[in-house]
DNA sequence: AATCTCTGCAACCGCGGGTCA
DNA sequence: ATGACCCGCGGTTGCAGAGAT
């Protein structure tokens, strides 16, 4: 291990090593009090935890500990991380070797601020990928999963809450509007005509990042499709759609509703306070959108990127 | 200056899917 | 077909530092 301090040179976590010695100090003052403070969860069922052995170190890693796991895996590649505690001598848990490895040692990692051109990429991949983080990664590889899920939970979640807000103080009414007129006319149509031909007027448009469903953005193909439209929309202007808002396409009445989720997570979805003040959409409408959506689960953290877009998120 | 609260982020946990005997 | 094992993923935790009171 002490053999080799040149490794160091060869994986690029300089920032790493800087700020484990600044918390070295604390970090051996604080590691037995996390381990004596942490909750055992074994008690539920199903696979034992793999660290949950004696012996096994949790907490920060030393830089020591850190050189010993990327000599070893300068020699042997990285995989078979059981091996790792057992031929290292590393009194840590395979797992945590893995993390450790593919979120900070891991050669080509890029750290510190997002550019703001990372920032819209990510917040355009998870409007199409949900909180897949590790398929978002594919897309930077530059950045780890990890630091993705942590970005866009500290700063983008935030920040694209306000800016939902602010949409929907200014545009709800209007909108509402717009809603009920749509719904009036889909309704009108389904009680004069048997087979409304709507398809004209709501078929959704790729280019303008309007998804229908989840589902569709689910397929990998259809996501790069999706992101080079995107990516080439930027550069252009983004009227080219005829509404700001999700379209969602309801084969059943022929309606497009239109709407812009809460970005909460919580699956809560806070009622916004002037959406509980203002008068009920009609219930055709809201079975309509009920019934067109699979699960509320699969919306649950998808956001209307065109309204983020028009109010000035980037 | 002391204390409290908030924020950022590294690390951990448990679950689910894939593989293999 | 089944169960054990391994790995990867997403959600969550908890510490350190910054900012507010």
């Amino acid at each position: 291990m002490a053999g080799k301090p040149l490794l160091w040179t060869l994986v690029s976590v300089p920032q790493a090593c800087g700020k484990i010695e600044e918390k070295k100090n604390i970090q051996e003052r604080h590691i037995s009090g996390i381990l004596l403070l942490r909750k055992k969860k074994t008690d539920k069922m199903g696979r034992p935890p793999c660290c949950d052995k004696t012996g096994v170190k949790k907490g920060p890693w030393t830089p020591e500990e850190d050189i010993i796991l990327v000599s070893y895996i300068q020699e042997h590649g990285p995989g078979n991380w059981r091996a790792i505690p057992t031929n290292t001598g590393l009194r840590r848990c395979s797992k945590s070797c893995r993390l450790r490895w593919t979120n900070y040692l891991r050669p080509g990692i890029k750290r510190g601020n997002f550019t703001d051109q990372e920032e819209k990429l990510i917040v355009h991949l998870q409007a199409l990928l949900g909180n897949r983080w590790a398929a978002i990664a594919t897309y930077l590889p530059e950045r780890t999963d990890n630091d993705i899920k942590n970005y866009w939970n500290t700063h983008l979640k935030k920040k694209l809450n306000k800016v939902q807000n602010d949409i929907d103080k200014g545009q709800w009414e209007r909108r509402l509007q717009t809603d009920i007129k749509m719904a009036k006319q889909a309704l009108a149509d389904a009680l004069s005509l048997d087979k409304p031909n709507c398809e004209s007027e709501v078929k959704p448009e790729i280019n303008s990042v309007s998804y229908s469903s989840s589902a569709y953005a689910a397929n990998a193909e259809n996501i790069s499709r999706l992101l080079e439209g995107w990516m080439k929309e930027k550069s252009s202007s983004t009227q080219c759609s005829t509404s700001n808002t999700m379209a969602v396409d309801s084969p059943s009445s022929g309606a497009t509703v239109s709407f812009a989720k809460p970005v909460s997570r919580s699956g809560a979805s806070t009622p916004e306070p002037s959406e509980t003040s203002l008068n009920p959409l009609p219930f055709s409408m809201l079975e309509t959108w009920l019934l067109d959506e699979n699960s509320e689960q699969e919306q649950d953290g998808f956001l209307d990127l065109s309204l983020v877009d028009n109010a000035g998120f980037f």
